[in-house]
DNA sequence: TATGAATGAGCATTCATTCAT
DNA sequence: AATGAATGAATGCTCATTCAT
């Protein structure tokens, strides 16, 4: 019933210029997590967002537009990190490193979105999962590329694909949800710099290795940012 | 489409015992692997397997009881040839490695179904949801186990979760169906392959070693069955 | 069959505002009294509503809640109707006459909805039941009070439960479509007054009376409005 | 799973002769009592029975024959035994007095059934209806005359019809189940008898009486057989 | 920048009944 | 005296979407 105005408004104005659109994002995102696209109705997002049908279709052409809408922004916002990271300056090592970092950071943030996309991405009518997947391909053949040129430095094995490499990795994360608890022993971020360990140590060559770059510890003061909160349902996030 | 007799009849009869369940499955297995669970309506399932709706809710009782049965037959049959690898007798290392291939075979050989039921997992009630978990974290725990065994005797890392290192195995190859495609430059087999050393590479500790206890090669030969040829609809499957 | 249009309209618009939800209650009243809640299709309704399936479960949550409006309403007008003779100033003894003859002629105005209502309101959920039993309850209530004002009096016998003489006279009354014919020799008027009479007769406390404080017969020049004719299907309704 | 011998048998056999057609009878009026005729499913049906569909049929036409031949055979044991005390000795004011009492007696026996019946009757064929329903005419007639009797020697008003009064007393009782309640302050019993009193009460010609020709106290010592214990849900059957 | 009544095709599911064995 | 797989038509209901206001 009542609306929290976010900025000042005068006269009978009900709730600031785009809240509507706002607070429709954010109920269909976390109805979509929690009970799966297709089965959340339009009917129940309007009505946890407080809006009505007619103010959703002005503010989003369908419900698959809807769920569009919410991966693509989150999809250029990590994809312009992960660029900011691979165009660096450091050794190819350590953007690496970096680099899967930022995505266990990322996924940590938006754990409720990335569980929703993975699920319903399906769904979606050839002309708008086109649209996604070359976005998304392209996020992938930012990081690809990264290994690529760890590959070309010697500092990442060569007789595996770094396609293969890459996707690996992300699946490992991008596929959390299906088993990660938070009531369980180990926190997301936990979790997730031990994959980007397990991953960063599967690329190292097979053979004698003279000296470990890194200490496999998941470094202490060094957590990213969002790591140890990430959802609104479960704060902590522990796992077993 | 065409119906093979299994028995020979005389008359009008209709069909041979059970065989209205088994063209059930076969349909169902099809149809959602192709379209998606809820895209495909129970009418197109009994269309397909030439059956009437009555004789689907016969058998099965409910269209999410009869996903839940396509995947419990599968978990039970993975289970089963996980439980045999892991009682052998061979040290860990090898046993550890048959097991990783014969989840890349299995994989393989079951794509479709295991697409369904990525993505279709979270649309079960509760009760179905249970059954199901319950299987399916037996299954990850036989896996695990074997991961602790090869902590104990040196030859894993023990600096990392068991549990987090054999979900990311898990998760990278259950979530292939995602980007493999089979005009890419790798059969799915040597996919498999590939993400199986890495993640037996991964498990390696840390440090000098003296000698790698196997070639990282795909190991010519021993190609599990059916891993090159995996589903009805692209028997190659090569992937970028 | 035939829609009357209650205001004026231009072009191809549809049909006055509301009157969706007026032709869905018509419709469903007239053919839950013929057929029975339970053998009336919603199909069967929308298409003699001539209104879409989608409009009906605009307004009706459920076939079942649509039979509980229809009721709820009629529940509603009779114990408005009755409070204000409860509510009276005249003796007693009037007053109770007065509410006995207003069940017999809201009974012979409503015979249809009661009917219906009789038959299937055992078929509600646990909820709805709920909240027109509730309500049924106050009603009843209200006469019962009036009964036992009477018994205070002296007016009506105190050997009975008046709960049980309420219910009884309630009954009796509630279940002439059970056995009333319209072309009998009684109309539906003369029953009612009779039973009535009966009642009104049977609350007297046994033992020698003075003075009878009302004729015994039916009334004439009294009878209740909509008393003669009470059906669309039978507007004399005379019985055995 | 087990069935109970009622009858000694010898062999292999399961159960009895004849006691799948008992089972069925049974499992169907508690069925059709605790939630309706037309909710109740056969599979139902068959599956409190231990019986299978196949056997349902084998001794029932339909269930819609099921229902009638339930109702059959009460009533056929209710005719009898009015017909008995009709038929009796006594002056008619004891006899009709007789006859309510077991009225009332027989209603508290078979409580169940005779709800099944009073939801159910409208929705049997014309057939199935029209044979019952000339039974149920014949019952009601027999009460009836007991009535007209009464009115010819002057022990019950002549100003109303007997057909009137006879419906409303036997509407009255059979409306019992829509409000008593086995929790309430008096057992079915005692409603029975009130209710009986209050009819008879009614009967009489109005004006000054001489002597009232029984005490209107519900007779103790006199309770009909099975009227204090009624039904397998609740053998007490207190009301408000 | 909304509103909300209405659409209409489609959905999963139920059910009394049949019949070869 | 039963079995139980199969029928097939009907049922109540959902849902993304539209459009006059």
């Amino acid at each position: 019933m009542t609306v929290t105005a976010t900025e000042p408004t005068v006269g009978r104005r009900r709730a600031p210029r785009g809240s509507a659109r706002r607070s429709i994002v954010a109920a269909a995102t976390e109805l979509f997590a929690r009970r799966g696209y297709e089965a959340t109705s339009v009917q129940e997002i309007v009505a946890a967002a407080e809006v009505t049908k007619g103010a959703l279709y002005h503010w989003f052409g369908s419900k698959s537009e809807l769920l569009t809408s919410i991966y693509r922004e989150l999809l250029a916002e990590q994809t312009q990190r992960l660029r900011e990271i691979a165009d660096g300056s450091g050794p190819v090592e350590e953007r690496l490193r970096a680099a899967a970092l930022d995505v266990v950071a990322h996924t940590a943030e938006h754990a409720d979105e990335l569980t929703v996309w993975a699920r319903s991405a399906h769904l979606l009518d050839d002309e708008q999962a086109e649209a996604t997947r070359r976005e998304r391909r392209h996020y992938h053949d930012l990081f690809r590329d990264l290994v690529r040129e760890g590959q070309a430095s010697g500092a990442v094995r060569t007789d595996l694909s770094a396609t293969v490499m890459t996707h690996a990795f992300l699946s490992a994360l991008g596929n959390t949800h299906t088993w990660f608890h938070p009531d369980g022993p180990l926190t997301f971020a936990e979790v997730g710099h031990q994959l980007a360990e397990l991953f960063l140590g599967g690329l190292r060559p097979p053979g004698p290795e003279p000296e470990p770059p890194h200490s496999p510890e998941p470094a202490p003061g060094r957590r990213p940012a969002g790591g140890a909160q990430r959802s609104r349902r479960s704060p902590a996030r522990r796992n077993p």
